[in-house]
RNA sequence: GGUGGAGUGGCCGAGAGGCGAGGCAACGGCCUGCAAAGCCGUCUACACGGGUUCAAAUCCCGUCUCCACCUCCA
């Protein structure tokens, strides 16, 4: 029997309670998690979603779970404005640019992925995209339409939210309050005006990029089918955890449970844990690339930021807080993972401490507490920040042994994922212009000092600095790294 | 208009009836040729007004402010 510690409590976005999470099958979890639409680059803000799914994903095997997890790649259907008509993003995207609309889709595929490494998530075990998927989705559309919960429209087929029982349990929101139309042009002959498009075929005139046979005419999927689709066929009927971002949780999972729980018709709820990420803000306002806040990893990297660094900063505050977005605040962050990984310093036991019963076998008296209370802070629904606190008073705390400190940043490694084992400041590369320059006057600088000649050694270091390198000296020798 | 959430020290950000979370910055000291880095120390906060309680940042009532979602979005 695996000691899983203290059990796990998440906030269930269905029931809007924190709940103790418990597996539908002994041991194992299976998770979905909502992917990128691959029309653009991704920004800080969208890439929390997947720090979330990480972070669960390493707190359920720190509590000795077998994972699997599938984030699906939304590369057709989504539309840029309207649950039910206008253009598709990737579409517009691809006339925009010269490159084909499949091109584009692995362009910024990739880019995603470069992200996620860049950020240490692990990997998921699959990542199915939404176009390799269009014979299930168009079966599993027909089989809503068979069953009564889809009618068709000149403008494709639409799910009858009125068949749907409990619709909108998970947005919390009953139809009546919703507004239509306040921004949205209403399709004409809709049943409910919560109806929304399983299948929308081409109009007359209208040519898709991307277009498939179906029984409904030429067309293309609705947003939300693959989703369900895609989930139910790599992870079952019914699976543990749904994740994405709370902007989901209002249409497009409603949407996702509605036709799910219409297609597999068993009287079950689809899925039981349902979790959320709140936005990431700038000036207390969400982040979006609309309003040119959107900021790429990349761009931040360039700039000199370690992307553990952004990821520490997510880490320091809750998945489900609003989080403000400033430089100082990543900056920060940078200092505070530096110093971390100069406390930790070298190699971890990061094998012997994956999981909850490991870590604990493998601690002495001292460091037991603390796994314990590191536990404790993850199991309250992902406490990162509090994971953090405990690490540094441990980190700081002379009365632990140094084999204990070890341990338990292992296990803070384990469960955050920021590279705590890696050289606090890391060798940064010189242009290769200037690395003859600066070589021959570090040297110049070393000379000069055993000489005791401080007033050359001086201008030698602020010409440096001028040049952007910072210097350190140390017992060991003289270092230096890029000033930011 | 409907729904949900939030206001904590200079800044970020946990906590949620009694034990000074933690980080960043700042300041003082140690160290250092001087710096930087590092180390030690200092800085007792919970939007406002009432109430409950032996005890309130935490519970209740009211007020103000902010954000998100309901509409593409992580």
């Amino acid at each position: 029997m695996q000691d899983r510690g203290t059990p796990l409590v998440v906030y269930n976005s269905l029931t809007r309670r924190s709940e103790e999470f418990r597996p539908m099958v002994d041991d194992q979890v299976r998770i979905y998690s909502c992917g990128p639409t691959v029309y653009n680059y991704p920004h800080i803000g969208n890439l929390r979603a997947y720090v979330l799914s990480d972070t669960l994903q390493r707190a359920l095997r720190w509590k000795g779970y077998e994972i699997r997890k599938v984030v699906n790649i939304t590369d057709v259907g989504h539309l840029v404005a309207d649950a039910d008509s206008g253009d598709d993003k990737l579409e517009e995207a691809a006339r925009a640019s010269t490159e084909s609309v499949y091109d584009l889709a692995r362009r910024y595929e990739a880019a995603f992925h470069a992200d996620l490494e860049m950020l240490r998530i692990l990997p998921a075990d699959l990542y199915p995209r939404a176009t390799d998927y269009i014979p299930q989705m168009v079966e599993f559309a027909a089989v809503l339409e068979r069953k009564g919960a889809a009618y068709r429209l000149p403008t494709g087929l639409y799910f009858d939210t009125s068949t749907s029982p409990g619709y909108g349990r998970l947005a919390g929101l009953r139809a009546d309050d919703q507004r239509e139309g306040a921004r949205v042009d209403v399709v004409a002959g809709k049943r409910n005006k919560t109806d929304f498009a399983v299948w929308r075929t081409e109009q007359p005139g209208e040519r898709r990029l991307m277009r498939w046979e179906s029984p409904w005419g030429w067309g293309a999927p609705g947003w939300h089918l693959e989703c369900s689709v895609m989930s139910i066929d790599l992870l079952g009927s019914h699976f543990d955890i749904h994740t994405g971002g709370v902007d989901h949780r209002e249409l497009h999972h409603v949407n996702e449970i509605a036709q799910s729980e219409a297609y597999l018709d068993d009287g079950a709820d689809w899925v039981p844990y349902w979790l959320h990420n709140e936005f990431i803000n700038v000036k207390s306002a969400k982040m979006a690339k609309s309003k040119g806040t959107g900021l790429r990893l990349v761009e931040l990297v360039e700039d000199g930021v370690d992307p553990a660094a952004y990821r520490l900063w997510l880490l320091t505050s809750h998945y489900r807080a609003q989080s403000d977005f400033s430089r100082a605040a990543i900056d920060a962050a940078g200092t505070t993972l530096r110093r971390l990984r100069a406390r930790v310093d070298g190699p971890l036991p990061i094998d012997r401490t994956q999981t909850y019963q490991a870590a604990m076998a493998a601690a002495g008296d001292e460091a037991r507490a603390v796994v314990r209370r590191i536990d404790e802070a993850v199991s309250d629904d992902l406490n990162t920040a509090r994971v953090l606190a405990v690490l540094q008073e441990a980190l700081q705390n002379d009365d632990l042994p140094v084999d204990d400190r070890r341990l338990v940043a292992a296990v803070a490694e384990n469960l955050l994922g920021l590279g705590l084992d890696e050289p606090a400041v890391e060798a940064a590369a010189l242009p290769a212009d200037l690395e003859a320059t600066v070589l021959d006057m570090l040297a110049q600088r070393v000379k000069a000092r055993e000489a005791r000649d401080w007033g050359l050694a001086d201008q030698i270091r602020s010409n440096l600095e001028r040049m952007g390198i910072g210097i350190k000296d140390t017992p060991q020798g003289t270092t230096w790294e890029p000033i930011k």
